[in-house]
DNA sequence: GAAAAACTTGACTGAATGGTCAAAATGTAG
DNA sequence: CTACATTTTGACCATTCAGTCAAGTTTTTC
């Protein structure tokens, strides 16, 4: 059986790589409770008992996606360096999460849906894990301030706010696609948006 | 029956009533899928069949309950002033819907998650209505810009900024409590939100 | 190349849930 | 008070869906 041995086949690793993207796509678009097994089983190509047999329980496959995209999600901002020039980090770390709001916008989604019903699965994760990062990188932000490099900005909602603006344009890209004008939703419509944002939001924290 | 009868009774009233604020509270929770009417039926404290002697379809609460907070959500955009002080009048729309965040934070969970979800009840309404006002807005911000009042910046990411910095204490309010040093999260907690906010985002446009 | 292990699936089960119905209870108009 | 309309509900139905099982097929191992 695959879940009680630990070394996996090549078989195994092939499947469980193809019911995790078909799954991601699935849940991302759903919820949770509103995708099912078959319709996953039938995006991954495979039977429902098949899956199955791969992940016991439906939400095998949901925590196994979503701690999938937790990682993808920190990188960035585990990234932010303390030695780097401060506006030159802020700015590196806001494109590089639009452009994961732009390619990935899925796992943006999943995880905003995840929160937004109270994190059941992931609260944990957000009390250890994510509070010892951001209370570090919240920390690196008060230095630059207290040296002058920054302008006087609560640390945890400077975070918030970069989190919030980058991660609207794929968790509501319905709405922006559905209010902006025409023409304006085209190619350059990312770096557009990743412009404007940096524009006010540099400002807003240059020292002055 | 309730639906074919133009004029609501005493008791139709009442209870529509009852069952929309059970309602807005469970969608929030647990989407349209994760909602059950015996729930809803249950905290409404009447019976399944009785619930659906008001609102004979399940959608039917949910786009009742739907419509309902759109229009909370609406009013202080629309209050935005041509004729008032750009700044006062960003400041203003900001602390308002940071407001409407700490008072109902479920009106704009329900409306996120409707949205995630691609907004299958409310895509014409996005498309129309909602275009046609953010248009309006976009048009009275591109003025002040014009006039030099405000810094230019493309008036439509401004605008989601503001929706998407305001609307994240409420949506990730899970995620924010998780993550905030402990006696952060007090009476004045969106207070200090709001400050830290606006100090970002006012200079942020102010012209220089 | 045969035996064992790993993989695959059709057919099924039981629980949850949206919605129906007919009969009973309550409210209301004259 | 009486007749009529409105409201309420227990019992029920049909469907959807997570998860099981036993029997078959393929892959790996020696």
């Amino acid at each position: 059986m695959a879940s009680s041995n630990n070394k996996r086949t090549r078989i195994q690793g092939i499947n469980r790589g193809i019911i995790l993207e078909a799954a991601l796509e699935v849940f991302s678009t759903y919820g949770f409770r509103g995708s099912t097994i078959d319709q996953i089983a039938e995006k991954a190509g495979m039977s429902k008992p098949n899956l199955l047999y791969y992940f016991p329980r439906k939400e095998d496959i949901y925590v196994t996606v979503l701690e999938n995209t937790l990682e993808d999600w920190l990188t960035p901002f585990r990234d932010i360096d303390p030695a780097g020039d401060p506006i030159e980090e802020l700015r590196k770390y806001t494109v590089l999460k639009m452009k994961l709001s732009a390619l990935r916008p899925e796992s943006s989604r999943l995880f905003a849906n995840e929160i937004l019903h109270g994190a059941p699965a992931i609260q944990d994760f957000l009390k250890s894990n994510l509070k010892r990062l951001v209370d570090e990188k919240a920390n690196v932000i008060s230095e630059w301030i207290a040296e002058g490099r920054l302008a006087p900005v609560d640390p945890y909602h400077l975070i918030f706010m970069i989190w919030a603006t980058t991660q609207h344009y794929a968790d509501f890209d319905v709405q922006v696609r559905a209010v902006m004008p025409e023409q304006t939703t085209q190619a350059s419509f990312f770096d557009d948006a990743a412009n404007a944002i940096l524009t006010i939001l540099l400002n807003g924290v240059k020292p002055r």
